[in-house]
DNA sequence: ACCTGAACACCGTTCAAGT
DNA sequence: ACCTGAACACCGTTCAAGT
């Protein structure tokens, strides 16, 4: 005799969320999330294969929403604004969601990870601004080193890793400048060098 | 009545770090590191408060290597070369070390975090070569850039997350070199200008 | 002083039994 | 078709009891 469905995947994932962003991955069990869908925590494997999986149903949703925001910084104007645009949107959510935001770059089981298509949709924006910059053939290697540099620069603050002084904020900005920069002088067609640059580095030309 | 000691802290890290390495910090169980040294598990909490704490250990252990490494790949020669030698240590270190790398950028709770003193040690090398390259002024928000960059490359590498194609070793290769014009640039005394400077980016003057 | 077995509270996961 | 209690194997950690 059915029954009917007391809790939804969907409705895991969010909770499973929610439950990460606010006390971590080890406070993420099966049992909370459980609790929080009101039903008993064995009937959670029927929407979902394992604890693992789940997870990586949520470093998914999380990737979405990050890929969301990135997009929504970026203008199509001035690529070099727009690096530093969606640079700062990258890292105010990788601060407003530390734990969500761990997921989304962990060492994740293959098939955990973040799926292919998912993926590229999330490099796009970076990747084409990233091009406007560098110029098409080194368009992928650019992408890389800002999303590298980006990621590694908010792991380490959100790890507490910067510890020897100074201006977080400012190390931050003096970054984007940087290779901004470094990316736009590689040789790209360049096609609008605007008269006042940001700050910093004019001597970069 | 005393008893002889089984074991000892270091050879307890020792121990943690190999099962690290080889099983993940899921494989690093209390029991395993009882097993490897010869006890029993209630024993191991004579030398370490906890397993987070024992981690914490580990990560510290594992950091001074890695200063080691990078500090071995500096010549105080050309600024540039060493930036380029350490980083590829770097690099070559967490590749060759996954687990107990990540350990050392990770999110640990604030009591098992590398201590100051050995955080500074570790840092000293590249601030040194940044001093160089991007002047006093800016050696800590340059050392940052770069050290953002190279950690969050080779985590992404170890993460899978270069899955767009293209080449990764050329990737890594295109951000130290554009990393170090970037820098340079910066309006730092620049003693010695060498006149073949490595590649592609001369325009960056 | 160090080591141990037993115990506790807590996990993820499975499964037979219920509706 | 979905949910549940009970059970299993496995954690980290504590502690009284042994030497």
């Amino acid at each position: 005799m059915p029954t009917p469905p007391r809790t939804s995947l969907p409705e895991i994932v969010a909770a499973g969320r929610s439950i990460l962003e606010a006390d971590g991955l080890g406070g993420l069990t099966m049992q909370r999330v459980a609790e929080e869908v009101g039903v008993r925590s064995p009937s959670l494997y029927k929407r979902v294969r394992s604890r693992g999986d789940l997870i990586g149903l949520i470093a998914d949703s999380v990737a979405d929403d990050l890929a969301a925001t990135m997009d929504a910084a970026a203008s199509d104007d001035d690529p070099e604004d727009d690096l530093r645009a969606i640079a700062n949107a990258f890292r105010a959510f990788a601060l407003a969601h530390p734990n969500g935001y761990a997921l989304v770059f962990a060492r994740l089981p293959e098939d955990a990870r973040i799926d292919p298509e998912r993926n590229a949709r999330a490099a796009a924006t970076l990747l084409r601004t990233a091009g406007r910059l560098a110029g098409p053939d080194d368009a992928l290697a650019a992408a890389r080193t800002v999303t590298a540099w980006a990621h590694g620069f908010v792991t380490m603050e959100l790890a507490g890793a910067f510890r020897l002084g100074g201006d977080v904020d400012r190390a931050f900005a003096y970054g984007v400048d940087h290779l901004a920069g470094a990316l736009e002088s590689s040789g790209a067609p360049a096609p609008h060098v605007k008269a006042g640059r940001s700050q910093g580095h004019s001597e970069a030309r």
